[in-house]
DNA sequence: AATAATTATGAAAGCGCTTTCAGACAGTCG
DNA sequence: CGACTGTCTGAAAGCGCTTTCATAATTATT
């Protein structure tokens, strides 16, 4: 299988290198720009000056050669490896997939490179995942939500940098980044009651996301402050899937319990929602009110297009990306995510009976 | 910026090895094995041939050391990292998304881990997602789809291996995989026609994609084949997006033309499509069919659940994977996609007039 | 002008592993 | 029983880079 391993004795004296698979090393660059190694390392990190006219000459030859420095070796020698571990959970699903997106555009100007490593929604998975990161030697750990204890997280964070997206937790090489999933939850649900609504079910999130629990006490929070009772009946259970909102629906159908909105406490969810109640011919908006939470792409294209809380995705992972940067730089990371913002589109409307 | 690095001479005799972050190394292992680096490392890649009474010892120190090899050194040692470069082109798309998890689930067993970049659809950015995996010395690359000329595919395979997903293009370390994009467009369209309809639109997929372009030939050809009028009018230009498949709608509602069905190029922008109708007050399926193409997730939660055609994407990256594999074990790669299969839901159904 | 304090540079060690080379033993054979 | 194979093993070189350490070349200081 060895790739292009043509090994042989580098030949002690001779000066006119030239290695098996024609890549050019920085020995070479050295070799013809008439300087020694260290100085062409020390210009390509900027790690101490150097005269004006070596300068020109060695980028000459980095020019000449076309040398881009192996960042494998970089990676042994120097201890970095200018790359950046991701564990997601599912690499698959739309929400995760914006992020990833953000970061990757994040990081890669500054030369980064992430690697994601999918946890599989699992403690397990997400310790293994981390483990295979920290064998490959990155330079910091981005952790999208998950399930890890944060006393886990906190150990990590002594080997290497680490920001965590979806929690309260900071520390010296700790970052943690946080949406407001409260004020969402607040915004959707004050968006129903001011259409009129008051009986409003809950479809509710993966309880052992910390934003499910969020978005769900936000909605209590909205109730509480119209003066509107809690009815625990009108809260469904769910895991964030299209399939859970359907049958969440069917269970509220069957209950005979009287509602005129629901919330959802994400957009796949609530397009789940909407296929139950247009199987069982409820209309949404007319007879139904339907709020989702995330504005992922689809939400747009729903029928009817779905309204709901935008939390940009994306901008988490690019904000995520840059905390990750600063710790790497050694500066404290000062990074604010847009507050949450209700869509209104029209899945919603006033209530007329 | 500088990670682990408390980097300190090695004293040179000194044989009780404590490196600064506490990591273990192979010379550890050797150590406390009683044995030389050399056996150790051709224990763990069963280089050669060793005792067993060492291989025990060395067995034993391993785990009661907890000793991971370090990749990089790896890497740089012997030219391989055990990582296998991806390029895609938006790793937030679900179809994207989908492959790219057949991929890491295929890989994950046999110790290797991929790496995404993307190519944000265009030849450059292709290019240089390849180079930036190429400086990173992957041990193979898997190409997704993308608009890079076949020329320069087959120079970089001169390099590593590499697998394209998408095309027909065969090497000696180049391997090839495609779907039968004809044939699911064959089918989606001789579905629709027997059901009866006879006006069928189709929306276009992106030009700049193989896939797309098959597709529209099984379009025609089942057109052919059943003796119906090929009418260019009815074919709509698209981008595989949502927005695309509801302008084409739009176009199609208002140029008059006459048809009862609607074949888009891809789910999401039958889903786009769907919106179109809804808007307009057109029914479906009553009023008009609507088939997609792909059968990713949202398609079964669409409204109404979408008739598609089935490409297994999860099933395709984990081929994708797989043909990699025998391509580094040096094995003519032996895989096979699914055929595409008509899957009937609730968007068609026979004509009534 | 003489000495101290700075740079700028190169030599060389070392990151943690793989792999060649050659020695040390066994086992075969005639 | 000596010459010859073949199998295990360790020493050491080397992958391509970074980073000390020490030296030489400048510049600043009094």
């Amino acid at each position: 299988m060895k790739a292009l391993s043509t090994r042989r004795r580098r030949t002690p004296s001779t000066t006119s290198n030239a290695n098996a698979a024609g890549v050019v090393t920085l020995e070479m660059v050295a070799q013809a720009a008439g300087v020694s190694p260290s100085t062409v390392s020390r210009i390509l990190n900027g790690t101490a000056g150097v005269s004006l006219d070596k300068k020109r000459a060695v980028d000459a030859a980095i020019e000449k050669l076309d040398f881009r420095p192996n960042p494998v070796a970089r990676g042994l020698a120097g201890g970095r490896t200018l790359s950046i571990g991701v564990v997601t959970q599912t690499i698959s699903s739309p929400f995760y997939g914006e992020a990833l997106r953000g970061i990757e555009e994040k990081l890669e100007p500054a030369g980064y490179i992430p690697i994601f490593v999918s946890g599989h929604w699992h403690e397990a998975g997400e310790r293994k995942a981390l483990e295979a990161l920290l064998s490959r030697r990155v330079d910091g750990a981005i952790v999208l939500a998950g399930r890890m204890p944060n006393r886990v997280l906190q150990r990590y964070a002594k080997t290497l940098p680490m920001v965590v997206v979806g929690r309260e937790l900071k520390g010296p090489r700790l970052f943690s980044l946080e949406f407001d999933n409260r004020a969402g939850g607040l915004l959707a649900t004050q968006h129903l009651i001011e259409c009129g609504h008051t009986r409003i079910a809950f479809i509710a999130g993966d309880p052992a996301h910390q934003d499910a629990l969020d978005r769900q006490a936000g909605y209590r929070a909205a109730l509480e402050a119209a003066g509107i009772a809690f009815d625990p009946a009108l809260v469904m259970p769910g895991d964030f899937t299209e399939a859970s909102g359907l049958m969440a629906v069917n269970r509220l159908l069957e209950s005979r319990l009287p509602f005129t909105a629901i919330f959802a406490a994400n957009d796949q969810s609530a397009i789940g929602a909407a296929l139950g109640l247009y199987r069982k011919n409820v209309r949404i908006p007319d007879d139904v009110s339907l709020v989702g939470f995330d504005d992922l792409a689809p939400a747009k294209f729903a029928i009817p297009p779905l309204t709901t809380i935008r939390q940009s995705v994306y901008e988490m992972g690019s904000q995520a990306a840059a905390a990750m940067l600063d710790l790497l730089r050694g500066d404290a990371p000062e990074v604010m995510l847009p507050a949450p913002v209700l869509v209104p589109r029209e899945s919603t409307r006033r209530v007329m009976r």
